[in-house]
DNA sequence: AGTGTATCCTGCAGGC
DNA sequence: TGCCTGCAGGATACAC
């Protein structure tokens, strides 16, 4: 998707211009975005105010009256924001819109369709919510408790990292970035690394972390912010993407590698795996 | 508990 | 230009 630093830079566009404004309707394009019925979901929402939007993990979440509504945006989602009424030039591939009592209007568009809407009361909102790893950029999330989560796991680091059961939000990019940064082979398992190494990754993680949503996020192809701007931190990702090109660290050429059905990238000279034996 | 594979869906890049 | 293949920021279900 999008990860944590794209739905970040979202929710803080949305929280810019959403709050104190109300849905008026709500126009399910394509229902297989939305969970459950499309009419229950648009009258779940239909008639509340909005009262902030954040995040959790990848997720953007819209806090209105009486129900939240989780955005997961999959692949290709985006959240754009218009304040007349004609259709978003921007928004290619509508699939819900959020009419606003105002005339203007907030529009989920996603090309793929692996997104998915929900619209939840408070009970649900807790059930969710727990089942989500911790906040990587949290104030509890120290070393020490990574080096726990670390511990309980005999998966691939890399692995563990997208598992957003044990850490909300790090996705395929930031995973690969900061495993470089912290100088570890993504195919090591979690609970052999050192603490070191676990202090490497975890300072790695945060600060990987904090500079993309500085920069407004990765755009590789279809990544817009509210405002529909790119992200800027596409120049500088270290190994995602860069397979055959030095390693700007060592000069030796950074390779791709295939595991858990995904792409990673690691220089093979500062990223060494574990000695064979 | 972990891995590999398939699935959802569309668009784009590269090879021929 | 067209056709084909492979690949993509994610999540989930399945068999092994």
């Amino acid at each position: 998707m999008p990860e944590l630093p794209e739905a970040e830079t979202i929710a803080r566009g949305l929280d810019l211009v959403l709050p104190g404004r109300t849905v008026r309707s709500v126009e399910v394009l394509r229902p297989d975005v939305v969970r459950g019925p499309p009419d229950e979901f648009a009258g779940a929402v239909s008639g509340r105010r909005i009262r902030d939007v954040g995040r959790r993990g990848k997720n953007i979440v819209l806090s209105l009256d009486l129900v939240r509504v989780v955005v997961n945006l999959g692949m290709t989602g985006r959240v754009l924001t218009s304040a007349g009424a004609h259709p978003d030039a921007r928004s290619t591939h509508p699939a819900v819109v959020f009419h606003l009592e105002d005339g203007g209007r907030a529009t989920y568009d996603d090309v793929r369709r692996f997104g998915m809407l929900s619209a939840l009361g408070p009970r649900a909102w807790r059930r969710w919510t727990r089942s989500l790893g911790p906040e990587p950029l949290g104030r509890t999330f120290t070393a020490a408790r990574l080096g726990e989560i670390l511990a309980a796991s005999r998966a691939p680091i890399r692995s563990l990292l997208l598992d957003q059961r044990r850490i909300a939000g790090v996705g395929n990019i930031y995973a690969v970035e900061a495993l470089w940064a912290a100088r570890i082979d993504p195919r090591t398992p979690a609970r052999l690394l050192d603490p070191a190494r676990v202090a490497r990754l975890h300072r790695a993680l945060r600060r990987v972390l904090r500079s993309a949503i500085a920069a407004g996020g990765t755009t590789l192809r279809n990544y817009r912010d509210a405002s529909g701007e790119e992200g800027r931190f596409g120049r500088a990702l270290r190994a995602y993407g860069r397979s055959g090109e030095p390693c700007v660290r060592c000069r030796a050429p950074v390779e791709r590698i295939v595991f858990g059905g995904r792409s990673a990238f690691r220089c093979p000279r500062c990223q060494p795996g574990l000695p064979a034996r």
